[in-house]
DNA sequence: CTGAAAGCGCTTACAG
DNA sequence: CTGAAAGCGCTTACAG
């Protein structure tokens, strides 16, 4: 770059402190007349100067840097968050560092340790789906820095503001909608053992079972972990030794799985198994069938745990520690009614 | 946050000035004894001091963070160009700071202008797929600010480090492939008007007729906006109207629109009609039948521009100011042999 | 309404 | 091998 232009230049020019130019550019109301704040406004836009962010970051201690820290961008609910986030973000002043922890936990902490350090004023961090550990997040919030957490869980973390999903509850919901349409025999794919809110769906899937009087049948559950693949040859081994009429599974991808394996057994999706997926995702919508699967309002998410970040950062009380937001069954074309409850 | 600990508490705690203290921080060789290194190593891992960003950034001018500006976090392109840099970058210390424009102009020049002005140390800029507007990359370069720009266009940028992809020759190799493989009547869905590589894809696929042979029918050619209704209308019509064997698709979003559209005629894929897309993207991959497409390589061209924005920005002279990556032509189970060519 | 001066927490010539 | 001091470009009490 060529030489910067700084508020000294900007002062001389207009024959005033730079305390004037500064106090002006702050915004700083009744500190002079409307002449000399004209003067210094066109001097700033004539000369094309911006404040050293570093400088004024040196004294307010505020960076306007707010660190996202994300397992998985290729994952639409992670996109529709940081989206949520930066919209709402980018009209405070923000702008967005997004680190990517493709699920390590090491590399969780390390952007958290560095981020923490005087980069960002604030971080919103989500789950990883694999082994989360909480300690470094703890650590920051004791130490009062802004932080909040999304879809992440730990008895530890209910001090620490989050954000979290109705996993129970959607999944319940599917078996309620399914059962309504007649159908009793339902198999369902969950994730990975390690991620929290793969346990919490096959939670809700049995506490759905238990709702409408439908014993829990463990031969009608499958591992997977999240990928298509892995749905795939869970319904295929599923369709071998099992009967069903429907089949849920822990995420949109692995509901893809799932249908394909359905279709190459010669079956039809819905006519003879019906399949829900989980995430809302872009997938869903474009699968023929589409999808029926559970909404999960990412981008109102990720806006909210920013409005709350941003309350934090501004010293303010935010009105709820803990925010669960209630998923949406989108019924899609991948479900039928065998029979409809009298 | 608590009391910071600051390179003065860490000097005090092991009796040495804090000029010391900075050149072990900074791994300024030789110039003192191991002892002494140890003894400060000791103590900033002890206080878990991290150096102020703000004030080391005052004085050296940089921010080690890097701008990254995209026009749609939800494009799998967007998403491995993303990806690449970030690999690349984090390894050299660097947090990338991600900027979503949507595809407007004015919000890219805001981008442009606010990041470069001390926020970041360089920055990848790509293109918008509507309207671009080069002048304030220009601008930034001009003035010696580290910026590379990746699948844009424009004469103007020509002294400007940028990364592109060979279209027309990618939309050409399609045309060939599907020439050797007997179709004669190949149809085609560009992108919207405003997008650069649109038109260029477009070339492309003029370009490969005419250098198999087959005169161009600008009745086979309908206009999309990259999004799967525009593929889906733009083929129900080219379905009513005319008469091909194979189609190409500009992305593969309008691909799996065109899909939709041929099989709701009662017609096949690839058996009736074969489809090419463009991206090779996830969606390609998923489709069913397994979309043939274009791979584009975005991770390596979001590795090799952070790799070039790294030497720019280390004053290292770049190999070549332009790269164009060659697309790769993906066979999936979309496209079918009609008859071997002799 | 305005400004001189201190200070934010570092790095880096410069001197020894 | 080590340190005192200047200076990076701002903001903000403090004084007028």
């Amino acid at each position: 770059m060529g030489k910067r232009v700084t508020i000294k230049d900007i002062a001389e020019e207009c024959h005033v402190s730079i305390t004037t130019v500064s106090r002006i550019l702050n915004n700083k109301k009744g500190y002079c007349t409307a002449e000399t704040e004209q003067k210094v406004l066109d001097a700033v836009k004539k000369a094309n100067y911006h404040p050293n962010p570093a400088a004024r970051s040196l004294v307010t201690k505020k960076t306007n840097l707010i660190g996202v820290i994300l397992p998985d961008i290729y994952n639409y609910f992670f996109q529709e968050l940081f989206q949520g986030a930066e919209d709402f973000l980018r009209e405070k002043g923000y702008s967005l560092v997004l680190c990517n922890t493709d699920g390590d936990a090491k590399r969780e902490r390390e952007f958290l340790n560095s981020l923490s350090q005087g980069v960002v004023d604030g971080i919103i961090v989500s789950t990883s789906n694999r082994e989360d550990d909480n300690s470094t997040i703890l650590e920051l919030a004791q130490n009062k820095f802004p932080i909040i957490t999304v879809e992440r869980y730990g008895e530890e973390l209910k001090d620490i503001p989050r954000i979290l999903v109705a996993n129970r509850e959607a999944e319940s919901m599917a078996v309620h909608s399914l059962y309504e349409r007649g159908h009793r025999r339902i198999a369902f794919i969950c994730g990975p053992v390690k991620a929290d809110n793969a346990k919490r769906r096959l939670e809700g899937y049995r506490l759905g079972l238990e709702e409408v009087g439908i014993p829990y049948d463990e031969a009608l559950v499958c591992r997977g972990d999240y990928k298509l693949d892995s749905g795939y040859r869970a319904t295929k081994e599923l369709l071998e030794s099992q009967e069903f009429t429907a089949l849920i599974a822990a995420n949109d991808l692995m509901a893809v799985g799932a249908v394909r394996a359905i279709q190459d057994a010669g079956k039809s999706v819905p006519d003879d198994i019906s399949v829900i997926g989980y995430d809302g995702t872009l997938l869903a919508e474009l699968s023929k069938p589409v999808l029926g699967t559970v909404i999960l309002h990412g981008y109102d998410m990720g806006k909210l745990s920013a409005e709350n970040l941003f309350k934090i950062i501004k010293g303010k009380k935010i009105a709820d520690k803990k925010v669960v937001f209630k998923p949406e069954l989108k019924l899609g074309e991948s479900i039928r009614t065998i029979q409809k409850e009298k």
